[in-house]
DNA sequence: TTAGGGTTAG
C-alpha cells in the first residue's frame, strides 16, 4: 500500500482552519459567510493529507455544514483518485464515512460496491454510516429504511468471511435500539458473549441502551450492573433509561451513585436527572440539582435543560410558573418550548396563554408538520376558524402534506409495516377482526372513542373520523396475533400517537394482559395492566 | 503508525 503524502503542499491547516472559522459560527445558516468558491480557492494549493482534511469535514458540527463539507469531500474524492489513492483502503474509507455521515446514501453504496477490496472497516462504515443516518433523516420513515438496510448489511456481513467487532456491535445495537427491534437485539447479544466483545465498555453501554429503548428496563439494568467498568456514558444510559420508564427515584439514586463514586455527569446526564424529577413532579429536586449542575460542575444550562423544567410545571397544572421560567432564560425560547406550553395550556384549559404561546409559535416559522397540526387542532377544538384557515394557509405556503402516520413492529427476522390507507398489508382480515373484538370488549370497560382530526393533503380540509386504522393500532394487532401469549408487543411509529390510541392501548393491555411498548416521535410508552409509563401526558395529537 | 463504535427532553 502506497503511503499517503505526509509533505503537504499549501497547507492543511489552513484548510482546517477556513472550514472551522465557517462552521464554528452561531450565526444561522444562510447568514454566514460562507461559499463554495471561497473553499475551491482554500482547496486549490492543497495536496492533502487525506486523512487528516478528511476528519476535518466529517467533524463539522452539524448537518448543514456537512452538507458543506461536501462541495470539498467531492473534490478530494477525485483527487485521490486522480493521484492514484482509489485502492488505499485508509482513504476511501474516510471517503465512505464521509458520504454516510453526509447522508450521501448511494454514493456511499457506489463507492462500495466499485470496491475491489474491502476491510471490516469498511463494513463498520456502512452500519454505523446508516446509524447515523437514521439521526439525519427528514422523517422517520427513512430513518426506518436506514435502520433496516443497517441490520441487512450487517447480516451480508455476518455471512461473509469477516467477522464482526466491537465497532461493528456497538454501532448495531443503536440501530436495534432506534428500530425497537429487541429479537435482533437479544441475538447480538448472544453473539458478543460468544466472541467475548460484551467486556468492551463501549459495546456494554450500546447494549443497556438497547434494552431500554426496547422497553426491557428490567435487562437493561441488569446488563449494566454486568459491566465490568462503566464510563461517564454507560451511568449517563442508565440514569435516562430509569428516567425514560418512568423510575424517577431509581434515576436519582443512580445519580446519586454515580457521584459517590467519582465519576463527573454532563450535560446529557443532567438532562436525564432532570427528566425523571420532572416525570415525578420533584419540584425542590429538581431545582437543586438545576443549581448543582451550575454551579458545583459549573455547566451552562442549555435549551433541554429549561424544557425540562418548563415541562415540569406544566405537568403540574403550573403554567404560570412555567411562563416565568420561559422569560428567565437567556435565550430565545424554541418549538419545542412553545409546543410544550401550548400542549399544557390545551390540557389544563388555559387557552389565552395557549393563543399566546401559538403566536410566539408561529412567529419562528416552524417547518414541522406535527406542530402545525398540533395548533390546527388547537383552534379546531376552540371554533377559532379565523386561525384555522391561517395556519392552513402556512402549511400550504410550507407545502407541508399529510402527516405520513406508519408503524412497524419486529418479530424474529422481520419487519413488518404498516400504514392506515394500505389494506394491502399483512393479514388484514384477522388484523380487522381482532380489532373489532377488541374494541367491543374496550367498550364496557369505559373506553370511548374519540375520533381524532387530521389534515387531509388533497383537499385542504380536515375531518374527523374513526383512528380504528391508525397504524400502531395494525401493528399491534398484528403482533398479538403473531407472538406467544403474554410476550410483549413493541412497536416503532412515525408521528406522535393520538389521545384515541393512546387510551385504546391502556384498555388493550388490560384485555389481553400483554405488556404493550410504542415508540412514537416524540417518546416511550409503556403500557401494563391499564397504564403508561409517560403518566398520560406529554404530546398526543 | 491505522479509517471506525456507546448517552439528550417533548
Amino acid at each position: 500500500m502506497a503511503s499517503l503524502p505526509s509533505v503537504v503542499v499549501g497547507n492543511t491547516l489552513k484548510l482546517e482552519s477556513e472550514f472551522r472559522k465557517h462552521t464554528s459560527t452561531s450565526l444561522p445558516f444562510e447568514k454566514r459567510n460562507f461559499t463554495t468558491t471561497h473553499l475551491d480557492k482554500t482547496l486549490e494549493p492543497v495536496c492533502l493529507d487525506f486523512r487528516e482534511a478528511l476528519s476535518v469535514i466529517k467533524d463539522g458540527p452539524n448537518f448543514e455544514s456537512s452538507v458543506y463539507a461536501m462541495s470539498i469531500g467531492l473534490q478530494v474524492h477525485s483527487l485521490s483518485i486522480k493521484l492514484g489513492y482509489e485502492s488505499n483502503l485508509r482513504v476511501t474509507n474516510s471517503i465512505m464515512y464521509l458520504y454516510l455521515k453526509c447522508g450521501w446514501i448511494s454514493d456511499a453504496k457506489k463507492l462500495f460496491d466499485g470496491m475491489e477490496k474491502i476491510s471490516l472497516i469498511t463494513w463498520n462504515a456502512m452500519i454505523a454510516g446508516h446509524a447515523q443516518m437514521m439521526d439525519i433523516a427528514e422523517d422517520s420513515l427513512s430513518a426506518h429504511r436506514s435502520g433496516v438496510e443497517a441490520l441487512n448489511i450487517f447480516l451480508r456481513l455476518n455471512r461473509s468471511n469477516m467477522k464482526p467487532d466491537i465497532f461493528t456491535f456497538s454501532s448495531i445495537l443503536t440501530v436495534c435500539s432506534s428500530l425497537v427491534a429487541l429479537e435482533h437485539g437479544e441475538q447480538v447479544h448472544t453473539q458478543t458473549i460468544k466472541t467475548g466483545f460484551l467486556s468492551d465498555v463501549v459495546v456494554g453501554t450500546a447494549l443497556v441502551n438497547m434494552y431500554s429503548k426496547c422497553g426491557s428496563i428490567k435487562r437493561a439494568s441488569k446488563a449494566f450492573v454486568e459491566m465490568s467498568t462503566r464510563t461517564m456514558i454507560s451511568w449517563t444510559s442508565m440514569i435516562t433509561a430509569f428516567s425514560q420508564h418512568g423510575r424517577s427515584q431509581q434515576a436519582l439514586q443512580l445519580f446519586e451513585d454515580m457521584r459517590l463514586v467519582g465519576v463527573r455527569p454532563n450535560q446529557i446526564t443532567f438532562v436525564g436527572v432532570l427528566s425523571a424529577c420532572s416525570h415525578a413532579g420533584l419540584v425542590d429536586e429538581a431545582l437543586n440539582y438545576f443549581e448543582m449542575m451550575k454551579k458545583e460542575y459549573k455547566i451552562k444550562p442549555v435549551m433541554d435543560h429549561f424544557a425540562c423544567l418548563i415541562d415540569m410545571f406544566v405537568r403540574l397544572g403550573k403554567l404560570d410558573e412555567a411562563f416565568e421560567f420561559v422569560k428567565k432564560m437567556d435565550f430565545e425560547p424554541n418549538e419545542v418550548i412553545w409546543s410544550l406550553l401550548i400542549a399544557g395550556c390545551r390540557s389544563h384549559g388555559n387557552l389565552e396563554l395557549g393563543f399566546y404561546a401559538a403566536e410566539q409559535l408561529l412567529s419562528l416559522s416552524p417547518k414541522d408538520s406535527e406542530t402545525y397540526v398540533m395548533l390546527l387542532n388547537m383552534y379546531l377544538s376552540a371554533g377559532r376558524w379565523k386561525d384555522v384557515s391561517r395556519v392552513r394557509k402556512m402549511m400550504r405556503d410550507e407545502k407541508l402534506g399529510k402527516l405520513k402516520d406508519w408503524s412497524w413492529i419486529s418479530i424474529r427476522d422481520r419487519v413488518h409495516s404498516f400504514k392506515p390507507d394500505d389494506r394491502s398489508c399483512p393479514p388484514c382480515g384477522e388484523v380487522d377482526i381482532l380489532l373489532g373484538d377488541l374494541l367491543e370488549k374496550a367498550r364496557p370497560l369505559g373506553y370511548e372513542s374519540q375520533g381524532s382530526l387530521e389534515v387531509t393533503d388533497e383537499k385542504d380540509e380536515e375531518t374527523t373520523f374513526s383512528s380504528i386504522h391508525h397504524s400502531e393500532k395494525l401493528a399491534v394487532a398484528f403482533g398479538l396475533l403473531n407472538t406467544p401469549n403474554a410476550s410483549p408487543i413493541r412497536v416503532m411509529k412515525s408521528i406522535s400517537m393520538c389521545r384515541d390510541c393512546h387510551n385504546f392501548f391502556k384498555f388493550i393491555s388490560v384485555l389481553t394482559a400483554r405488556e404493550i411498548i410504542i415508540r412514537d416521535s416524540k417518546r416511550l410508552h409503556k403500557f401494563v395492566n391499564g397504564h403508561c409509563s409517560c403518566g398520560d401526558f406529554g404530546s398526543l395529537l
